[in-house]
DNA sequence: CCTAACCTTGACGTTTAGGTGAGTTTGGGG
DNA sequence: CCCCAAACTCACCTAAACGTCAAGGTTAGG
């Protein structure tokens, strides 16, 4: 039999690839992985005969989704979940676009998803304005810091000692 | 003695609040406000007599930096220190600028001020750029979303058995 | 002075997000 | 066919960030 790597009815030279290789590609550990998968944050990937697990094109995208996202907003792993189901739920609806279905049921869909990215965008959008608030407060700081600064290295009295410059 | 609420030399009306209303009016639990305390979060407030704490108008701002700060950011709590404990400098600079000190060593302190500022202030613009570019894709695709729906609504309606369309 | 409501300090429990082996299988080059 | 690196599955451990009693001390109103 073919003992090269094969999960089944997959083509044998598509470019899958093996935890040990995701992790070292993405930065995560094999634990994290296999951790993500147990909580449904992955889906179970497919795997060889002997169990090993292959990761598709498609898998590491959705980590690196999770990773991005993690980062971002620092969320609990439950919340990414979600979010990250959301955006499956999207791309799903993308996918299957073009067949002329059910027209109302399709209405349907496409208003759940929607509704589903608009909770997301505000969210993303209260982050953003409350970022942008900081930034600004922190460039007025900034501001004010320099202008101190300046104010200190043109006043004449730089040097009270015998020091005229530095 | 006077029992009413006095911290050693604290002025007696001053509004300052126990543990139950602060954590009511901020929607922190007690155990929260002595765990940040604990871990050097929030500088330990002053006391009645008898030991119960007594926080300030400063406290509360401050519980509410932090508290700001870690759900905007999401970071661990020991790096939320050190920011917060960075603003407490920064402030305690604009408090002691006027007196016409040391100038080489306001210098100093300006400079450091500024670096720390900088800093945040280019960690803060990271999470800006990663959140507007999250924000502008989530347009996009509301807008590919509704573009579709558009469709759907302004194909010749309810009848699509027979592809009418597309 | 009494008492209900509030606070204090422990100390132990919980959840989240993994880390760290141990012992066992599998993969595939020689 | 053999072998070692790489994976697999438990199982237990940790650190962070609180939650939750328990046993007692404090405050202030009556």
């Amino acid at each position: 039999m073919a003992h090269k790597r094969n999960a089944n009815d997959v083509a044998i030279d598509e470019p899958y690839l093996q935890i040990g290789e995701v992790a070292e590609r993405t930065g995560v550990t094999q634990r994290t992985l296999r951790f993500y998968e147990e909580k449904g944050l992955l889906k179970p990937p497919t795997r060889m005969e002997g169990g090993f697990r292959l990761y598709s094109e498609a898998d590491i995208q959705r980590l690196e989704r999770i990773r991005h996202l993690k980062q971002l907003l620092g969320f609990p792993l439950a919340e990414i979940k979600e979010m990250v189901e959301a955006d499956e739920v999207k791309m799903q609806l993308r996918a299957e676009y073009r067949p002329e279905a059910e027209a109302s049921e399709k209405r349907a869909q496409i208003l759940k998803a929607i509704e589903v990215t608009e909770r997301q965008h505000e969210l993303i959008c209260q982050k953003a304005t409350a970022i942008a608030d900081m930034q600004s407060k922190l460039e007025e700081r900034l501001g004010t810091f320099r202008g101190w600064l300046a104010d200190l290295e043109s006043t004449p009295k730089t040097a009270p000692k015998t020091k005229a410059n530095v």
